[in-house]
DNA sequence: TCTGGGGTCCTAGGACCC
DNA sequence: TCTGGGGTCCTAGGACCC
């Protein structure tokens, strides 16, 4: 029988922020989205105040101030860096690891000799914290799906203390009983509203449920959700990180924008990015998206488009996507909207080095390939953004930019922003 | 006034071919 | 009125995940 274990850390994000200022622990911390537009993590004490995921910051303003919440912007560098700490600190623990997101993680425990599948666990559990300062919680079932289930009481639970072994199949009755369908991993809002309309209210319905009526509904998925609550494994460990077959990058504007200058310096600055995404992976771009949206909240004004560039010969180098780009959101672009966001998505992307060449290419392509990596590497060294093209802006003042008021330092990956402890 | 970002997979349907 | 059959490839849209 498999053995999957999923690792989880709690409130991942509030967790970090949390590690360098720890007198927030026992306080209610929320961390906003980028643009510090809706909470995205909240810490126990938070969520008890009802402070749902995903709610606007400004709707949730007087709870904020009535409660005196701790709030922080986004810090990327900082949980992304806490990130591999704790991955590295797992991998020690089994054979075969899956990164599944960036506070999620599989470990794979088949054919391990343990006398103690939950003391394993508590080991792993102690080690995470202790080297990292994150708390985590393990799920443990013959299933990802089952593995998942069990993440989700442990961390619910008080009895559980954090691990729950549900390799056992007598434990997984009750535990799919008191598994709302919502929350299995795959059921999202609509399909969990179907569900339940037909009276599948608990995973454990899901799981006993005649099979065909809603197969035809949720396809093959449906099926292997089925047939991993029954304990059959229907996905394998993925442990190699395979290429993106999509790159995008996209932001919401601080204030939003009306003129086309400044819509093109931003779109020229998320191609700048993606660009270098692309780079990283070794991948070049077939084709390009451009999109712009006003207020999507602003039903009757609302206004999306995209214009889609296809290239001859597949593309990594900044300036010349960044001269599609401007072609791109020409055709887009109307006067007299208030944009708010914007957006560029590469597809069609092509493996290492093994781009087609345009028949009537004939330039050298070598010259502008090493311009770009030169480019990447001081900007890695000498952080981002330290050489950039003109299109991005040269201005100060950018409307566009992303809002982050509430940031903390960058306390594990910039020399300058270190913790300083005493005075 | 103020509402995130980046991905994946699956399926249906159209275009096209013989 | 009635109008093949079967296969592949591609895309758009819808669902999901974190």
């Amino acid at each position: 029988m498999p053995v999957f274990a999923l690792v989880d850390c709690n409130n991942f994000y509030v967790s970090c922020e949390r590690v360098f200022k720890p007198e927030l622990e026992h306080r209610p911390v929320i961390v906003l989205s980028n643009n510090d537009g809706c909470a995205v993590a909240r810490s126990n004490e938070a969520k008890a105040l009802g402070i749902t995921m995903g709610a606007p910051f400004f709707k949730i303003r007087h709870l904020i101030d009535l409660h005196d919440v701790q709030v922080f912007s986004s810090n990327y560098a900082l949980y992304g860096d806490m990130s591999s700490r704790v991955m590295q600190t797992l991998s020690v623990f089994a054979p075969a690891m899956e990164i599944y997101s960036i506070d999620e993680a599989f470990l794979n425990l088949d054919r391990l000799a343990f006398t103690s599948l939950s003391a394993y666990g508590r080991q792993i559990r102690h080690t995470v914290r202790q080297h990292t300062g994150i708390p985590v919680c393990i799920g443990m079932a013959p299933s990802k799906t089952l593995a998942k289930v069990a993440a989700r009481i442990a961390k619910k639970s008080e009895k559980a203390g954090g691990v729950l072994d549900l390799t056992d199949p007598r434990f997984q009755d009750r535990a799919l009983e008191i598994t709302p369908v919502a929350d299995v991993w795959g059921v999202g809002r609509q399909y969990a509203r179907y569900l339940q309309m037909r009276g599948i209210r608990t995973a454990r319905n899901l799981r006993d449920a005649d099979i065909d009526w809603f197969r035809k509904k949720m396809g093959i998925n449906g099926v292997r959700i089925q047939k991993e609550l029954q304990g059959e494994s229907c996905y394998d460990m993925e442990t190699d990180d395979p290429a993106k077959k999509s790159i995008s990058v996209s932001r919401s504007f601080k204030t939003p924008v009306t003129d086309f200058d400044s819509l093109s310096e931003a779109v020229s600055t998320y191609i700048s990015r993606g660009a270098e995404k692309l780079r990283a992976q070794g991948s070049h771009a077939e084709a390009m998206t451009v999109y712009v949206t006003t207020n999507r909240f602003k039903p009757d004004a609302f206004y999306y488009n995209a214009a889609t560039q296809s290239f001859p010969a597949a593309l990594n180098h900044t300036p010349s996507l960044i001269t599609h780009g401007r072609t791109a959101l020409k055709q887009i672009f109307q006067k007299g909207r208030a944009y708010t966001k914007a957006g560029v998505i590469f597809s069609h992307l092509t493996r290492n080095g093994m781009y087609q060449q345009d028949l009537f290419d004939t330039s050298d392509r070598s010259r502008p390939d090493r311009v770009m990596e030169t480019v990447d590497l001081i900007n890695h060294k000498m952080g981002a953004n330290t050489v950039t093209c003109p299109a991005t802006g040269i201005r100060k003042d950018r409307s566009w930019e992303t809002a982050f008021n509430y940031r903390s330092p960058a306390y594990t990956t910039d020399w300058n922003q270190l913790l300083t402890v005493g005075s």
